[in-house]
RNA sequence: GCGGGUGUGGCGGAAUUGGUAGACGCGCUGGUUUUAGGUACCAGUGACUUCGGUCGUGAAGGUUCAAGUCCUUUCACCCGCACCA
């Protein structure tokens, strides 16, 4: 027997497609299109098993889309921008541009191995000027279309390497090379106004209903619309006053203080007169940028001695506080405390030993006794101690407050977001230079556009700390556009989610000098399904809505959405393997011993298994598919990323998964190179006399095919592998001479060939070819089914008594009750748990189910 | 802290609208062929059992003739949080 070889089927088959273009599309007015995309990696240097899920899933969709006859456009390129090559170009000293491209490469080459149906006439890589031109011209006119700007923000600031971190290089509030204590500092960045776009964004959310839920949700939550006041706290012996946001205007009579953010304009005023305010700002500012920091800290506050009046009570004063809890991106920047009501306030108050006023109680409780100890009230309740408001539900007393507010000029409605404006500038060195050039006398000035793309300079080096374009000899000094003095680039980059927001457009014409191609960009947008990594779910997916917007109110596009469908793939998880001295080992390095043991393959020295979590380098549970694929071939790799879990759940790598896809596909090579059954002519017509048992696996090709396209519609792959495997279980299981039975042997394994191109697309020509077909597989139209042999003239239905199953009967499909009830009271089983009592009621659904009630 | 998700045999997972829990695969057990080998084939495989049955979908309650599925409470784990991509 003739082993299925699949190294050399696979590069043959490779090259075959490649060789003629089998992938590459142009638009097709006439075809109805369907643009599949992957999200494209960051070219870290080779392709990691989460790739190879995010793309088998790809692949899969694109090919059967394709054999669906719709005109598929499945591109791919690199997100090539970005921090791991500055640190590569540190550590190794290597140039980002070199290292990137190597990189890139390599990784073409892995991918080309999975045999992945891309069309790559239109690959792109980011990092090219080619391609980050067209942004700086989209930067510009968003510029001109007020969707950008510039202001003060703040970023993790290392004082020792003085360079801006990330906040993954800040590791416990510490810089991850030079260990300094990191510090927040202001710097002037841009800014794209995506605020502008937050009701549009919110409100569009409900059309996308080939989203995931989660997602969905995770941005409707990002977005963060809530409606309140900002109410205004006259200050004690000043003019001025402090303005606070609150959704809760209704517990103001439970107030016990204010807290400003220690960024605060006040705060910082306050500060030049008091050094011990300005430690505890300092301190505030060492805690980093990221919210998960900020809301984890310890509270704490800093009494400024200064006081406001209660709004609704000039004899009330509150006691203003500056809070690390604070965050000035939100809101105003300042709040007013109900300790009572808000979890992080009781804890503040309890801290400072602040009042705590319950102002809402429970309806059952009594007003005068309720009592908040060490955990908020938040729930639904009634108003207690709050003059006007008293008695009042909390949806009641809203528009009440709402209205005494503004009727006393002390505070206005008003809607706001958690979503905060984009900041786009990065002080990086391999990123888009942002196309301006600052002048002394003009100011901030635009590259004029026939001076674009502003290429990043190539020869820079990372002796020194900070950003290399600030310390190249010159690049950064060129003459102001305008009045033609000595002026100074912007030095900064863009945010690499720049250009991961719009590249699905570029693909539609990855060569047109214009970026965008009009014509090209209607035809193929939106992209019809999208898939990638949930890790993205908010980031780069609403980064892309809103770019997307912004490019259609800059005339470039005429969609709004850029994603019609989502599909976020779980991740790839492998058990971890310890030591005797707790040092993480790879899967590589671990072995049974003859007792069953995991010891180590050097040593034989016992290895501590752990739980299966995700792949990571840090705890090296990985495994190179590059090894897997030229062990198992791209095909086994591939069945076993579809085979057991489903797309958007984590899967577990195994070792034996993947020697039972090994096995599978032998199996089916087997089926064809050595079949139970003779494998009837090609073409021939379907003899009159099918045997039964031969003829219940003509219908369960038929079912097969029906529930395989239902499975594949849906995205539920593993489900969709079971059903061919279990085809194959009763194709194989045969093993009849009978003509009836050849021809549909034939039939079925066409048809199974047909069913597994998309999934394991080498082998499917391999076997097409076997059986004698001239014509590849990737050209054939998906198969169709007969529907009158989906259904079964029998059905077996559970016998049940009391709800208990006792049985099962075979039953003509939709027969009746009394039919059922004349087999079904007879079993042995059911007379027996009957056990002579009364029949109270007996149940009956058709075809499913009937159950005795005694 | 806030937000999102997951939980079913030894393991990954199946299970239309509530209607035969465990499809398909992995692993394991026994057997056959005798394969140099991790091959192939057949049978078995949720747990307990006095072999009559009984119990089983993270836990505890509830609704129902009937609950993995619906409701309430709860536990555990995972992911995201704006300069990683």
């Amino acid at each position: 027997m003739a082993r299925y070889n699949f190294k050399e089927a696979e590069s043959r088959w490779q090259k075959t497609w490649q060789d003629n273009k089998c992938f590459e599309v142009t638009e097709t007015p006439d075809l109805p299109k369907y643009y599949v995309l992957e999200m494209f990696p960051y070219p870290s240097g080779r392709i990691h098993m989460g790739h190879v899920r995010n793309y088998t899933l790809g692949d899969l969709v694109a090919r059967y889309k394709k054999a669906r006859g719709f005109n598929v456009l499945h591109p791919m390129g690199w997100d090539a921008f970005g921090l791991p090559a500055e640190n590569a170009a540190i550590a190794n000293n290597v140039p980002p541009a070199e290292w990137t491209q190597q990189n890139i490469a390599t990784m073409r080459d892995q991918l080309n191995s999975m045999g992945l149906s891309y069309d790559w006439s239109r690959e792109l890589a980011t990092c090219t000027p080619d391609y980050y031109a067209h942004e700086q011209k989209m930067f510009l006119d968003f510029i001109e279309a007020g969707l950008a700007y510039r202001k003060e923000s703040w970023v993790n600031w290392d004082p020792e390497e003085n360079t801006v971190l990330a906040n993954e290089q800040v590791i416990e509030g510490r810089g991850w090379r030079s260990g300094a204590l990191v510090e927040k500092k202001q710097l002037t960045q841009w800014f794209l106004k995506i605020t502008e776009y937050a009701d549009d964004l919110l409100n569009s959310i409900k059309e996308l209903e080939r989203w995931p839920d989660r997602v969905r949700i995770m941005q409707e939550n990002w977005i963060g619309r809530s409606e309140g006041m900002r109410v205004k706290f006259q200050l004690t012996d000043r003019e001025d006053h402090l303005e606070v946001f609150t959704t809760r205007a209704d517990t103001l009579f439970g107030a016990s203080f204010c807290a400003i953010s220690a960024n605060h304009p006040l705060a910082e005023q306050l500060g030049k007169e008091s050094e011990e305010l300005a430690d505890f700002i300092a301190e505030c500012n060492r805690l980093g940028t990221s919210e998960a920091a900020i809301e984890t800290a310890e509270k704490q506050g800093f009494d400024t001695g200064l006081a406001v009046m209660h709004p609704f009570a000039d004899d009330q004063t509150l006691p203003v506080y500056v809070a690390n809890f604070v965050l000035m991106e939100y809101g105003t920047g300042a709040i007013f405390g109900c300790p009572a009501h808000d979890q992080r306030d009781l804890d503040f108050a309890r801290k400072y030993e602040l009042p705590v006023i319950p102002v809402v109680a429970p309806k059952d409780a009594d007003p005068k006794s309720f009592v908040v100890g060490d955990v908020a009230f938040v729930e639904e309740g009634i108003h207690i101690n709050s003059d006007f408001l008293d008695g009042t539900s909390i949806e009641e007393a809203k528009p009440i407050v709402a209205d005494k507010l503004e009727a006393l000029c002390a505070g206005t409605r008003e809607i706001n977001y958690r979503l905060r404006d984009w900041g786009i500038s990065r002080q990086r060195y391999w990123g888009c230079p942002i196309p301006i050039i600052n002048c002394e006398n003009c100011g901030t000035m635009p590259v004029p556009e026939d001076q674009l793309p502003v290429e990043l300079p190539i020869d820079i080096s990372f002796d020194q700390p900070g950003n290399p374009l600030d310390h190249h000899p010159s690049w950064k000094h060129v003459d102001c556009p305008s009045c033609g003095k000595p002026a100074e680039r912007e030095t900064d980059t863009f945010d690499t989610f720049f250009e991961s927001s719009w590249y699905f457009a570029r693909f539609c014409s990855p060569h047109a000098d214009e970026g965008l191609n009009k014509a090209a960009v209607d035809y193929w947008l939106p992209v019809d399904q999208y898939i990638g990594g949930i890790e993205h779910a908010v980031l780069h997916l609403l980064y892309s809505r809103f770019f997307t917007r912004a490019l259609q109110k800059c005339g470039y596009l005429d969609v709004k959405e850029p994603f019609a469908g989502l599909m976020t793939q779980g991740m790839i998880c492998h058990e971890t393997y310890q030591d005797s001295n707790g040092a993480w080992l790879l899967p590589d390095a671990v072995v049974k011993n003859e007792a069953g043991d995991l010891v180590t393959a050097e040593t034989g020295d016992p290895v501590t298994l752990g739980r299966s979590e995700k792949m990571s380098k840090s705890k090296k549970n990985v495994v190179d598919p590059e090894i897997i694929i030229s062990e198992y071939g791209a095909d086994t790799a591939r069945l076993f990323m579809l085979s057991d879990s489903p797309p958007d759940r984590d899967l577990d790598w195994t070792e034996a998964g993947i020697e039972g896809a090994w096995r599978y596909i032998n199996r089916l090579w087997r089926m064809i190179d050595e079949p139970n059954t003779s494998i009837g002519e090609q073409g021939a017509a379907m003899p009159g006399d099918i045997s039964e048992d031969v003829e219940k696996v003509r219908r369960n090709v038929h079912q097969t095919v029906h529930a395989v396209s239902d499975d594949l519609d849906k995205f539920h792959f593993n489900k969709a592998v079971a059903r061919i495997r279990e085809l194959t279980n009763a194709l194989d299981g045969m093993n009849s001479a009978s003509a009836g039975a050849s021809w549909v042997y034939r039939d079925g394994m066409e048809t199974v060939v047909k069913l597994i191109a998309p999934i394991m697309p080498h082998i499917a020509e391999e076997m097409w070819q076997s059986l004698g077909h001239k014509n590849y597989v990737i050209e054939t139209p998906w198969p169709g089914y007969d529907e009158t042999l989906l259904v079964e003239d029998t059905v077996t239905v559970g016998v049940q008594v009391n709800g208990k199953m006792r049985g099962t009967v075979d039953l003509p499909k939709d027969c009746d009750q009394a039919a059922a009830e004349d087999v079904g009271l007879k079993l042995d089983t059911v007379v027996k748990a009957i056990d002579g009592k009364d029949i109270r009621k007996i149940i009956f659904v058709p075809n499913r189910i009937l159950n005795i009630v005694v």
